[in-house]
DNA sequence: GTCTATATTCAGATAGAC
DNA sequence: GTCTATCTGAATATAGAC
């Protein structure tokens, strides 16, 4: 991690061979075998670097969560500094939160697309190990990102307001992940053929608007707990 | 399929225990062993009454789709001769689409939460036989389904339409899959501990707002080709 | 650090008696 | 249709030479 070698070692080869596996196959279906020969390193080499396949998945995502995680926070930071205590206007949140994320898939250094794609794919893996990994991994920025969507929609109950997070994060999963899966299904290839930085622009353009919609669409009308809300006028907000 | 038998037999057992395995563990971290014990039926029984496990996965798809794919053509021909030749409301046609699916959950004998949170984790599986099964069973209702929203949003480009279809599928499976999983990423409980019907009636007051929102979002700028489009005010449609 | 060789476990599938 | 017993292959992991 902070060791001064310049090359594209045995420890960094493996990573990249089991990043690019990882996403294409999942957890289960790619083997010890496929990893080290993709990497051309020795089939023990993993266990001596890493220990377990358990502990190079970890690894792999450490990697890019920790810039990930960063980012994401010192992007809010900067944003809660500039509004002065007032409330942030929720496509700046969203813009902090997703935009972040994608401009991983801009910059191969950072992962780029086949990181995205084996993000939003590993979120559903079952493995108990893996939720307890993301679970805190995560834990930080999720409440810090929470609470400023509390402030910044305060007439939206909590509970609302985690449940449309959740719906965020799962229509934005998909669409990092479905480059090709659920292409099959909807029978449609759209033109996210390319593999490089211009898909996650694309991406980005098509699915910020539609998360922005979904977050301030009006509330079911058995939520009203006040006023009477109207149906088909959005919540305010900015 | 057809023969008259009325008992909870070795093949129906095998197949509810499948069901509850693969949703609970994923296809490749369920094991034969794992059903059989859990039917109580003896190892050979599944490769004698299905051949091999990919078929297995197979049926208790088919089970649960057939009934699914043939209520929603159903639904939408009921909307388009109720309209007679005009275009349909884009809330009637998710009402259609998604509340059928969500349905499903309320009733145990159709699969009920179960076999939905199956459904929404199993999209993401990586197998190619996975994907190639999944793209047959859905193709003619997918592209009944994207036509009517052509229709319904004549001023939308088709791939903006199919884009936000892929997002309103990649939420709503994570919203019925993710009970357990992205409530441990979010680290909230939600209120739905519950197993039952309730489960998915509260889903469907929480997901339909949340994805319409979504579906009649303003178009991104670079999209407009005839008349500028406002950023602020959603393409009209009801 | 890297390799060969191997230990151990578990997977899916099947043969053949009943 | 159901069972026991087993085949065959592949998985993760490690011991120990270099």
């Amino acid at each position: 991690m902070s060791e001064p070698k310049p090359l594209p070692d045995t420890r960094e080869r493996i990573l990249d061979a089991a990043e690019r596996l990882f996403m294409e196959s999942g957890y289960e279906g790619t083997s010890m075998r496929m990893i080290t020969g993709e990497a051309e390193v020795n089939l023990a080499a993993v266990n001596y670097h890493f220990g377990s396949k358990e502990a190079l998945l970890r690894e792999v995502f450490r990697r890019r969560l920790s810039w990930l995680n960063r980012e994401r926070l010192s992007a809010l930071n900067e944003l809660e500094e500039k509004a002065n205590g007032e409330p942030l206007k929720p496509s700046a949140i969203l813009e902090a939160f997703f935009g972040t994320l994608l401009r991983m898939g801009t910059d191969e250094a950072l992962g780029g697309m086949t990181f995205l794609r084996l993000l939003g794919r590993t979120l559903t893996e079952p493995a108990d190990f893996i939720r307890a990994f993301f679970a805190g991994e995560y834990a930080e920025v999720v409440e810090r990102y929470k609470r400023a969507l509390f402030r910044a929609l305060p007439e939206v109950p909590h509970e609302e307001i985690i449940w449309r997070f959740h719906l965020m994060l799962g229509a934005m999963s998909y669409a990092i992940a479905g480059t090709d899966a659920l292409q099959i299904v909807t029978g449609c290839e759209l033109d996210m053929n390319n593999e490089g930085p211009d898909a996650a622009r694309q991406l980005a353009e098509r699915v910020m608007p539609f998360l922005l919609g979904g977050l301030r669409a009006p509330l079911p009308p058995f939520q009203v707990s006040k006023e009477q809300q109207s149906t088909t006028e959005p919540t305010k907000a900015a």
